[in-house]
DNA sequence: CCGTCGTCATTTTTT
DNA sequence: ATGACGACGG
């Protein structure tokens, strides 16, 4: 079987092209994943090139994991000395490898966004300032576009040195840096810019990297940011074999630091780059395919390329209007249910959305009607309580010295140490200059009282006793140890309400997970477990399954189904509310828009709602401008409401008929948009309804069986 | 020190 | 609507 056997004439050339810088421009569904593979096994069989010396980056781990798979399958050998991974990944390969050079222990850990903001709150504290006006989550989000752009604290302190509020950001910013190395700890961000400045200050190190990877392939590229530029082209200056694939209308991370000019301005960078276009998709119908150009024009700072296929033009695109975000969930479950009718597979399908929170609706009514489902995404796995609970007493368990962990989980399950113990343990450990854990353990010689001493101590015990399990216990074994040792099960038993006992559940999840690691990974320990949770996202895990997948459309990038539901197409929802009056983020939702589009093979319904939920009050929209730019004639589909207005009644009923609209303005919102006081007099209660400015509008339009009362706000 | 009550933010998107 | 977090009283 040859290589180049089936593919297109840009395809062969964008395999064959294995000398010098190259950008592949891949439109969605243009056959981009196995243009890498094919181009991974090319330059092995054909090139004799030694897999040593490939590194491919990608943006998920299921993305590595599929091409690692099928370039096995091409080539019928195993790919373990082939670097495949992700950009954190390969950095935290690259830092274990280098860490005592930059002042770190190689058995670093990494701090997940929680961890960060529990630090950020710790330095802030230390620091006396306030989180009401230093919102933590703010400040991170500050440093962390710092570190996507290089800027290390120094650089940060005198660029922002000219207002108060800058200079106590780059406080923050230095205190969190030294507090981190302190703990030996590294954020998400970190792992870029720390190993490009383990790069960049070790030339002998450099040197090993650059020689060892000849051909560097990055996927995704039109989401890196300027860190990852920078690793990129370090790695690569040597050899200059770079090979970059990307699709500027698919850039859709800028709120991350992604840098859609890596892509645009690849040729001003590298001159003499080769640059190959991929248009032709094998994915879609026509009819989707147009909704997809017709609304990508719409952007202006774009490449320009125009997806065509030979799949023919295939069902409408269908449209619907739903009364409100319960009635849209309804019609999506009614129409599920007759593509099943119909010999669909649930798994053809998926749900997708802006924002994770319109998945509950959706959940309701597909339960409502036994359907079967998987939401990925969310409140991830890794990220409910329990789970970090425990995971925080395998870190101790790991490095005792690790005080966010310990903060986490001294008291946890309650043990009697609270606030006052531990502020003397930490004035104890910091005049002695050690770890939380180890004053803990010199209790007896901190000014604490006899029945502070006990908890503690017992405490202490607890947890030397499960170290001393670490060397000679499966991880699986010892997560259960930890349950039960510590009297995390027991607290969970003894709760007995439904929810401890999902969390139960969730603990045995992750027993299983840690067999599943276990048994894939068979050398290795602890330390490279908790590595692997901290890099790994719930897409990661999403196999052919039953059930229809619900996510959002960033979730959904790289993914197809024959059958998409794109809802909650509405203004302010998506494009989500905050990029209304920004262009460039408009042109970001837009992008967005176009990756739901384009994950349709067959099949793409358009949904959105005139009224939804939001926050506990109802919020009146307009549809989305997107529908109009990508061209849906209303009429592709006309149904008729009035079952699925009665199945909703039947199953929530709710509120009909005769509201009565005081227009008493409870709050002037956006705009010209309001609030406004609304009584229901068929069940006789207050109810407030938000309308934005065009909402308003359209009030006695779009609500005819309301009365309208005289106002008092006019 | 522990639990309960009230207040507040949450809804952008994730490695 | 719901959950996280801080303030209070037992």
């Amino acid at each position: 079987m040859n290589i180049l056997e089936g593919l297109n004439g840009p395809q062969r050339e964008a395999v064959t092209t294995t000398e010098g810088p190259l950008l592949i421009i891949a439109g969605a569904g243009s056959g981009k994943t196995r243009v890498l593979t094919n181009r991974i096994a090319y330059l092995i069989r054909e090139k004799n090139v030694s897999p040593y010396n490939i590194l491919a980056i990608t943006f998920t781990n299921k993305a590595a994991n599929e091409m690692k798979d099928r370039v096995e399958r091409q080539l019928d050998m195993p790919a373990r000395n082939m670097w495949i991974s992700t950009f954190h990944a390969a950095c935290v390969r690259i830092l274990r490898d280098g860490a005592d050079r930059i002042g770190y222990k190689s058995s670093f850990i990494i701090y997940d966004t929680s961890d960060s903001i529990a630090l950020i709150k710790s330095c802030l504290k230390d620091l006396n300032l306030d989180p009401k006006y230093y919102d933590p989550k703010a400040m991170l989000r500050a440093i962390s576009r710092a570190k996507d752009k290089l800027i290390f604290p120094n650089r940060f302190e005198k660029e922002m040195s000219s207002d108060f509020r800058g200079r106590k950001t780059a406080a923050i910013y230095k205190e969190y840096q030294k507090r981190l190395r302190d703990l030996s700890a590294m954020d998400f961000d970190d792992l870029i810019m720390k190993a490009v400045d383990l790069f960049k200050n070790n030339e002998d190190f450099l040197a090993q990297y650059q020689k060892k990877f000849k051909y560097i392939m990055v996927d995704e590229y039109q989401d890196t940011n300027h860190a990852q530029y920078e690793l990129i082209k370090i790695l690569s200056k040597r050899h200059g074999n770079i090979c970059v694939v990307g699709d500027d209308d698919q850039s859709i991370y800028g709120f991350r630091g992604a840098d859609i000019r890596n892509i645009l301005d690849f040729e001003k960078d590298l001159p003499n780059a080769k640059i190959i276009k991929l248009e032709q998709n094998y994915r879609s119908t026509q009819n989707i395919l147009d909704a997809a150009n017709n609304l990508i024009v719409h952007n202006k700072g774009r490449k320009g390329k125009k997806l065509w296929t030979n799949i023919k033009d295939g069902a409408d695109i269908a449209l619907f209007e739903a009364d409100d975000d319960r009635m849209e969930a309804r019609y999506v479950v009614s129409e599920i249910v007759s593509l099943v009718d119909k010999g669909f597979s649930l798994s053809d399908m998926a749900i997708l959305y802006r924002t994770n929170a319109q998945s509950r609706v959706m959940e309701e009514e597909l339960a409502q009607d036994q359907i079967s489902y998987r939401v990925v995404g969310g409140l991830r796995f890794y990220e409910r309580k329990e789970i970090k609970d425990i995971l925080s007493y395998l870190r101790l368990i790991q490095d005792p010295s690790d005080e966010i962990s310990f903060l986490r989980i001294v008291n946890e399950p309650t043990r009697g140490i609270g606030d006052k113990t531990i502020d003397e343990i930490t004035r104890f450990a910091r005049t002695k200059g050690i770890s939380l854990y180890e004053a803990s353990k010199d209790a007896d010689a901190a000014s604490l009282s006899k029945r502070q001493i006990k908890n503690v101590t017992s405490f202490t015990e607890i947890m030397d006793q499960l170290i001393g399990f670490k060397d000679d216990m499966s991880i699986s074994s010892l997560i259960e140890q930890v349950l039960d040792k510590t009297g995390y099960s027991d607290a969970l038993k003894n709760a007995g309400t439904p929810e401890a006992e999902a969390r139960m559940d969730n603990l045995g999840e992750l027993v299983n997970a840690a067999k599943e690691f276990e048994k894939d990974n068979p050398d290795l320990a602890l330390e490279d477990f908790l590595t692997n949770i901290a890099l790994v996202s719930d897409i990661d895990s999403l196999e052919q399954g039953q059930g229809i997948v619900m996510m959002t459309v960033h979730s959904a990038k790289g993914l197809e189904f024959p059958v998409v539901f794109l809802v909650g197409m509405e203004d302010g929802l998506f494009p989500i509310s905050k990029a209304l009056d920004d262009p460039a983020g408009m042109e970001e939702e837009r992008r967005l828009c176009y990756v739901g589009i384009t994950r349709a093979k067959s099949i793409l319904y358009v949904t959105y709602a005139r009224a939804r939920n939001t926050y506990g009050r109802v919020v009146v929209n307009v549809p989305s401008r997107f529908i109009k730019e990508i061209g849906i004639a209303p009429q592709h589909k006309v149904y008729d409401k009035s079952d699925l207005r009665a199945k909703r009644e039947e199953t929530k009923p709710k509120p009909k008929g005769d509201y009565r609209v005081g227009m008493k303005v409870l709050h002037r919102m956006w705009g010209s948009g309001m609030i406004v006081q609304v009584k229901d007099m068929g069940n006789d209660r207050e109810l407030s309804i938000v309308f934005n400015s065009v909402g308003l509008k359209k009030l006695s339009a779009n609500i005819a069986p309301l009365k309208i009362e005289e106002g008092e706000n006019g």
